[in-house]
Formats: C-alpha cells, structure tokens, sequence
DNA sequence: CGTCTTTGACCTGCGC
DNA sequence: GCGCAGGTCAAAGACG
C-alpha cells in the first residue's frame, strides 16, 4: 500500500481481491501466518493500478485495505491503514477484524457509504507482540480461546452498539448538511446582493436596499434561500398543484398577480420575465445566473442521449456553429414547470462522445436513478452562485479545498467554470483501465437537498437517497473514467506559466473562484462524487467552456469539440 | 386522442 | 443598425 503525492489515491494490487474493512478491531489476536512486511516493519500490499478513493477528509474517516490473498478463512489480516485525516500512512499494526468487517467480493461492489462514514474502535491489548507469541506458541492455547470468545462476544455487543451510534451519527450529519446548505445559500444571496450593489447603479442601488430590506422580512420567517430556489421550492410545488391542468407548463398562462407561477415562469424564460417585471432587475440578474450555472457531462455513447432518470421533451433542435451535429434541446417533464433543461450535442471530433448539458434545479421529487443528476446540476448551480463572489474569498476556498478534498482526488478529469455561463463538466470519455462501477450507495441522511429547499421539501414522497450513477443501456453502458475535482487547479491558483497565455487575468480569477467554491462545499463534492461514483481512472482535468483542458496544473487549450 | 418529435419562425444578445 | 448565433416557440405531423 502507498499513499500517492498525498491525493489520497491507494495504489493497490488488484491481481487479489480486495477487502475493504471497517475499522473495528483489536490487536492481540491470532496471527496464524506472516504477511510481507517493508522495511519498517510495517506490512505491505504491492503496488498495482492505483484506486481512487474519495472521502471527505474533515471527518474522522479511516480505511484499512486486506489482500484476500493475505486473508486465511479464521484470520483476516489487515495488511495496511491508511489515515485520510492527516494523509499519513499509519502504523500498520496488525489488525484482527470482527464481524463487523464489511466483506466485498471485489472492488467493484465497494460502496461510498463503505468509504465515506466508519466508526472506529480499537481495542488492543498492551503487547500485541507477546500475545502474539503467547497464542503462537500453544501451550495455553484453550485459556486463551476462552478469552477470545468472551472479547468475541464483548465485541459482537460493542458492535451493536456502534452500528446504532453510526446510524445516529448519520442522521445527524444529514441534518447538519441540511443547515449548512441553507446558511450557504444564505451567504451566497448575501455575497450576490453586494456584489450587484457594487456594480448597480444608484437607483438600481436604492432599488437593492429596498430588496434587501425586503429580504431580511422575509429573513424572520425563516426561510433563508435565494430568490429562485425560494421559487422552485416549495412554492413551486404549490404551484405545480395548483397550475397541474396547464398542459404546456412553460407558457406564459401564468393568472396575473399569481406572483409565484410568475415567478417560475420568469425562471425559466428571463427574457419573458424581465418584460413582466421589469422593477426587479437584481433579482432577474440572479435568477438568470442561477439559471445560467451548467453541468456539462461529457461521455461516450451511441444512444441518442444517455438516461439519467428524468423525463425530457425535446423541445428544439439547432445546428450550432463548428459542428455538423444538431443539438437537441430537451426540458424536464416530470413536474410542472420544471425549470431543467439540457442539450445534448455530439462531438464534432468524436461523435462517439455525447456531450449533455444540464441547467436548472428540479422543483420536485425525483426517483433515485436521477438523483445523481439532479444533486449534481443543483449544487453546481449555487456553488456555481458562489463562483461570483470575490477573488479574495475564492482564494480562501481553494486553500480551504486544497487542504480538505486533496484525499477526495480521483482520476477523471472535470471540472469547468467559464464563461459565457458558469459550467462543470464531467468528462467521462476517459477510458478507464479501471472501469469499476458502484453499487448504489444504501439510501441514508447523507444527500444534497434541493439548494435552499426548506426540510419540508427536502423530504419529498421519496426520499432521497444517495445519487445513483446515472446509467445507459446495458447494451451501451458509458463508463465513467474518474472525476477528479480541480484541486490542484484551485490550490496552486494557476502558477503554470503556460496557463497565462491563454487565460486572461479576468478569466482565470472566474474560474478560480467558481472552481474553489465548487470544491470548497462538501455537498457539491459528495454529489459530484456520488454522481459520478463509478468513476476510476485516467488522469487530466478539463476546463469547458473556455477551451481549456487543465493537467496537472499545466492548462492548454482544448480543441477536441466545439 | 393524447403525447411526443420535427422544424421553420421568432426572439434575444452580442459583435461589428 | 445589421448580421450572426444561440435559444425558444409553436404549428404540423408522427406515433402508440
């Protein structure tokens, strides 16, 4: 086991089947067989392929990996640990596991959930080595099977014990998440407000106090989210079942004075809406930034669009400049009034590469096959927000990620901020050598509400459960070959010399910014992560949008696809 | 008959 | 102001 540049990628050997282990156990147990060892003494599994794995280092999150080939059937022998918290490689003592170990058959059925939240319990007798020579040596062999199996059953109850202390655990995690993203959303329309004070005019500015003011009233009740997802949030449920007989949903039908259909109606069509109400231009700017921030996933597939679980309805098609494929225009159908729309484009190089781009929040529950989608263009989109907040902060975020997602790297390329629109994009053309696919992750707390959403509509008649992969047909199944948020991207601050030539000042300030407050927000990377789960493998970023492709902090143009 | 797709027209923003 | 490109609308046709 090796830890690789402190990116918290595992370099394993994959020729044995791996267990990944919980974190349970105690020392002092039978050792029936050695294991190889390195030079410190410390046991070892040979390096092989190297196997992201994504965690978020802020919490206490620890991973012991077993080579099954190092594994007898009574012993399993825990051959190296690794701390994600601090990034070293901890003393790899020689660990026996309790039931407790979560067996996989193989990598490809390791789950986030395995990853991302274990309790941890050692309980070691002082000389691990000497009860190792004491069980070794056999002469009080019975006695000390006895006080095995009453530390085995003292184990099995402690086990228990833990198992209800980490659903607890989860469930407040998922109610902190919840909080957090509601501050966040909080602190973004404020950041918005600011910024478009800076720059508006003065009656615009007289217009935004005014806002504001109105802002903070609303403030007091409580709900603390900015105006769009104020919109597509409960309100917009209202209005999806008050407005459910409107067959066309994206009409302007809306009744006058219904001011929340206008609302969504303004969402969805700025230009519309600016016309209907033209006395709020703060809130139309940010609406249509809201509007504007995209998820760009970019993968292969013979399919006409890949299915990520949403109903669409094509609803244009256009020949675009630089391509000789049409984009498709598709809005999501599965409510009314849902403001999601996507393209989907082919690659003007490679046709085999579908390039679909999503914007919007969904404003209504979705199944969990398209959670993934949905958490992922969600919280790109206020993070997205965020990327409009000042240099200064964005600087701050991405020290902050550099220091908390470094063990979070994996090795696809994605991530994208640039203009016209704020856009990430996952690039899934990679192929893999790796193509291990995730099962989906148990559902639990852990998910990334609908930006804003109060808990009310945060707990649909589904629940949300961890993002399922979006899929293909078996039959044209895109595999994704790794995410990798642009850390070193968003760390270094584009130090490369050769980024400055291409990216002007303006231009890479955007998108450190964008990038740091996408990375910085452990929502956004669990919902990137979990979107895009099955990703393992290749090894360069992408900046979309402004051509770019970002390696390892080395950025060049991309002219792959228009 | 309802839903969906197709496709030309229209609207808007932007650069010149 | 004009032209271009991107995006959207909406009528017509296809399909189950």
């Amino acid at each position: 086991m090796d830890k690789s540049g402190g990116t918290g990628v595992l370099t394993l050997d994959t020729s044995a089947p791996l267990f990944l282990a919980s974190s349970l156990s105690y020392g002092g147990g039978a050792l029936k067989r050695k294991q190889p060892m390195d030079s410190s003494g410390h046991p070892t599994v040979s390096t092989g392929i190297e196997f992201p794995i994504c965690l978020n280092p802020r919490r206490d999150v620890r991973t012991m990996l077993l080579a099954k080939d190092e594994v007898s059937n009574d012993d399993r022998v825990a051959v190296g640990e690794v701390d994600f918290f601090s990034g070293e490689k901890k003393n790899s003592r020689s660990l026996v596991e309790t039931e407790l170990d979560l067996k996989v058959p193989s990598l490809s059925s390791i789950k986030k959930e395995d990853l991302t939240i274990q309790t941890r319990l050692h309980l070691q007798t002082p000389n691990t080595a000497s009860d190792r020579s004491t069980v070794d040596d056999g002469s009080s062999k019975n006695e000390d099977d006895k006080e095995g199996m009453n530390e085995l059953a003292a184990m099995q109850a402690e086990v228990a014990r833990m198992k209800e202390e980490n659903q607890k655990l989860r469930a407040v995690l998922g109610q902190v998440t919840t909080s957090y993203n509601s501050l966040h959303m909080h602190l973004t329309t404020l950041m918005q407000q600011r910024n478009q004070r800076e720059t508006a005019t003065p009656q615009a500015h007289e217009a935004m106090v005014e806002e504001k003011t109105d802002a903070k009233d609303r403030d007091h009740g409580g709900v603390l989210v900015p105006r769009q997802f104020m919109d597509l949030g409960p309100a917009a449920d209202d209005e999806q079942t008050s407005d459910s007989s409107t067959a066309s949903p994206d009409r302007s039908a809306s009744p006058p004075g219904n001011a929340e259909v206008g609302s969504a109606e303004q969402s969805w069509n700025p230009y519309k809406a600016q016309k209907l109400n033209p006395t709020k231009p703060a809130d139309h700017a940010q609406e249509a930034t809201m509007r504007k921030a995209r998820v760009s996933v970019r993968a292969r597939s013979e399919a006409p669009m890949i299915t990520d679980g949403c109903q669409w309805r094509k609803y244009g098609q256009k020949m675009a400049k630089g391509n000789p494929c049409p984009r498709a225009y598709y809005r999501c159908t599965m409510a009314a009034g849902c403001p999601v729309r996507k393209q989907v484009q082919r690659c003007a190089d490679d046709r085999s590469i579908l390039i679909t781009t999503y914007e919007g929040t969904h404003n209504h529950p979705l199944p969990p096959a398209a959670m993934a989608m949905a958490s992922t263009t969600s919280a790109a989109a206020s993070m997205l927000l965020s990327g409009s907040m000042s240099s200064t902060d964005g600087l701050m975020n991405s020290n902050f990620l550099a220091r908390t997602i470094l063990p979070c790297s994996s090795n696809m390329a994605t991530i994208s901020a640039s203009a016209p629109f704020p856009t990430v994009t996952l690039d899934l053309t990679q192929n893999p050598t790796n193509p291990l696919q995730y099962q989906r992750p148990p559902a639990g707390p852990f998910h990334v509400p609908y930006p804003g959403a109060a808990p009310a509509f945060s707990a649909p008649s589904q629940p949300p459960s961890l993002p399922q992969v979006f899929g293909q047909t078996p039959h044209n199944q895109s595999t994704f070959s790794g995410l990798q948020m642009s850390l070193e991207m968003a760390a270094a601050q584009f130090p490369h010399p050769k980024a400055q030539p291409v990216m002007p000042p303006s231009m890479a300030e955007t998108v450190n910014a964008a990038t740091a407050a996408i990375t910085a927000d452990p929502n956004f990377t669990a919902a990137l992560t979990a979107a895009i789960k099955s990703i393992i493998g290749g090894n360069h970023q992408t900046v979309n949008g402004s051509n770019l492709i970002i390696n390892n902090n080395n950025i060049i143009p991309d002219k792959s696809c228009s």
